[in-house]
DNA sequence: TTGTACGCGTTATCAC
DNA sequence: GTGATAACGCGTACAA
């Protein structure tokens, strides 16, 4: 390994100016500057990111952490997307955990963002009133909540608009002329399940509806769940006419169920997914859908993180997006 | 921030003491240790892996760098729920890049893998001679290359064999009577996308087939790319009567130009496509796929790579793991 | 403008 | 079994 002091024989000076060159370009004379940069040239010397953060106070070791609670939901991945080309874009590296929707893998990776002194983290808490999240707060590790938020904690928040989301969905659905519009939730703990919950009550209600509880089931957001809530709605003696899902994964699982049954879409029944993904218009018939705008979250997530690193003090902020419904072909009129 | 130090000065000891409760328990005798934990726990030590990395000798910095080529393509979310998950469970986190399939960023993104003391790099290389990855491997750390090879160095390795994959799509529509069966490959930079390639060659020519430059297209492995090279081919005066797609993306592009030109699956033309993605079944009709094993190949890369790292002097070792053809209802055989 | 000296938090070595 | 001490690679007062 290359140090900045081999760097500094090299070259003829001491350690402080190769330093100095490395970090403060132009304080340093010309001419010295171009011996070390020869020099570091010379022997390919990288400055050790470890060390550096060692010596230096916090906010400056270009790492910030981010905790996906499932890397291989769609709509994550974009999100991850978001943050990790921004933040390459502002010079920063990600340290990405998998929570795998689960409380104590969190609390596990939050343990190791802290202790390796990343700027910032930027997290979906797996639940609104996530421990780990707040003590990481708490420590004053600068937090922003991306997607979910977090209860009774005062930290910056990028979330999107649910309850229109699932609002505008179920208005949708309505001015279609349903009237039985089944609604499955996705993991009850995310508080963008809740708040998509009420969205699709808010919209029945207003037009006289009474939400049953017997059309809204709750699932795991994950695919089999999905397929099993589809299925249970769809045995009911009155059959729903149309369904609002509450994630892609579980959109999924209720389109299987669906074919499965040999109905149709949007004939026997209409289906409105949540997010668009790049398959949603590959689909037979294309998929109606609330599009989300999962990169540009992750994309304002890090803005906000970079703005409360810079300036700690600053107060806490919260960037609301709105969803946009994306209407389709899975979604007609209900037969009479 | 609670320093090794601190709980020394609380316990009444001396930080060495500490640092043994810490990293060997054994040691110390149970009395102390019993003070020394109490120490810990009332003031809420947490050790900086930082500080940690500076002092110990490489190899236990509990890092490991994935750089991956595109964090939207569900194939490699897969990879890298794959590595997250295993390397979890042994005790490493993972930092994580997203190199865009562009050399310069991998590149960057290698870069910061050293210096931030990693273990260890899993890279799926952007190109077979990747000279970042070269200088990577060349400089000592130990470095595996997944789902993609990179040539002339001697580096573990874990693939799937890309060509059987192609050979038995091809077979299997050859089998149905098919003649004119088109292939759209992949970035041809990446290792995959040639071996892809030549199953398809291979199959052809050994059913006496010759493999008609017009019927093979070269994409960029993004859904756009899917989708005009589909159109390309179906606008050909004597038209494929069947279709495989290199990757799971482009595929997506392909069928939208499939349903734009009303073509229907598999009475017009049949299809099948690489990587079985949570969507494929979800199609109408479901999609025929060369499945790969995403997850697997990420486990078995964090494999390989730890056993590198307790074993530098290891001779290298290449696994290949099997694609499986899942046949499902978009291939049958052409019209008369 | 440049060099000297110290410290960041931890672990390894050597005494005791 | 435990403590003092040095060292990991770098940044930064402070002095020159």
């Amino acid at each position: 390994m290359v140090r900045l002091q081999d760097v500094a024989e090299l070259a003829g000076v001491s350690p402080a100016t190769v330093s100095r060159v490395v970090n403060a370009p132009a304080t340093v004379h010309p001419d010295t500057r171009a011996r070390v940069q020869e020099a570091i040239r010379a022997l390919g010397y990288r400055p050790s990111r470890v060390a550096r953060r060692l010596r230096v106070e916090r906010g400056s070791s270009a790492l910030i952490g981010l905790v996906i609670p499932d890397l291989q939901n769609p709509f994550f991945a974009d999100l991850a997307r978001g943050v990790e080309d921004h933040a390459q874009r502002e010079g920063y590296t990600v340290l990405i955990g998998n929570a795998d929707e689960d409380a104590e893998k969190e609390a596990r990776y939050l343990e190791v963002m802290r202790a390796e002194s990343v700027d910032g983290v930027i997290l979906p808490p797996s639940h609104p009133a996530s421990p780990a999240a707040l003590e990481l707060a708490a420590a004053g590790t600068p937090l922003v909540c991306v997607d979910r938020r977090l209860a009774k904690a005062k930290v910056d928040t990028v979330v999107v608009d649910n309850v229109r989301g699932a609002y505008e969905a179920t208005e949708h659905l309505l001015a279609l002329g349903h009237r039985r519009i089944a609604f499955i939730e996705g993991r009850p703990q995310a508080s963008t399940s809740r708040e998509r919950l009420q969205g699709w009550q808010d919209a029945l209600r207003e037009h006289g509806i009474d939400p049953l509880p017997a059309l809204q089931r709750t699932g795991d957001s994950r695919q089999p769940s999905g397929g099993a809530l589809a299925a249970e709605l769809l045995a009911l003696p009155e059959r729903p006419t149309a369904l609002l899902v509450g994630n892609s994964l579980m959109t999924l699982g209720a389109l299987e169920t669906i074919h499965r049954l040999g109905l149709r879409i949007p004939g026997d029944i209409s289906i409105v997914g949540y997010d668009d993904m790049p398959w949603a218009m590959a689909l037979t018939p294309p998929l109606t859908v609330v599009r989300q705008p999962g990169y540009d979250l992750g994309r304002q997530a890090v803005e906000l993180l970079l703005h409360r690193i810079r300036d700690p003090a600053r107060s806490t902020t919260t960037v609301m997006l709105q969803p946009e419904l994306v209407v389709r072909q899975s979604t007609a009129s209900p037969a009479l």
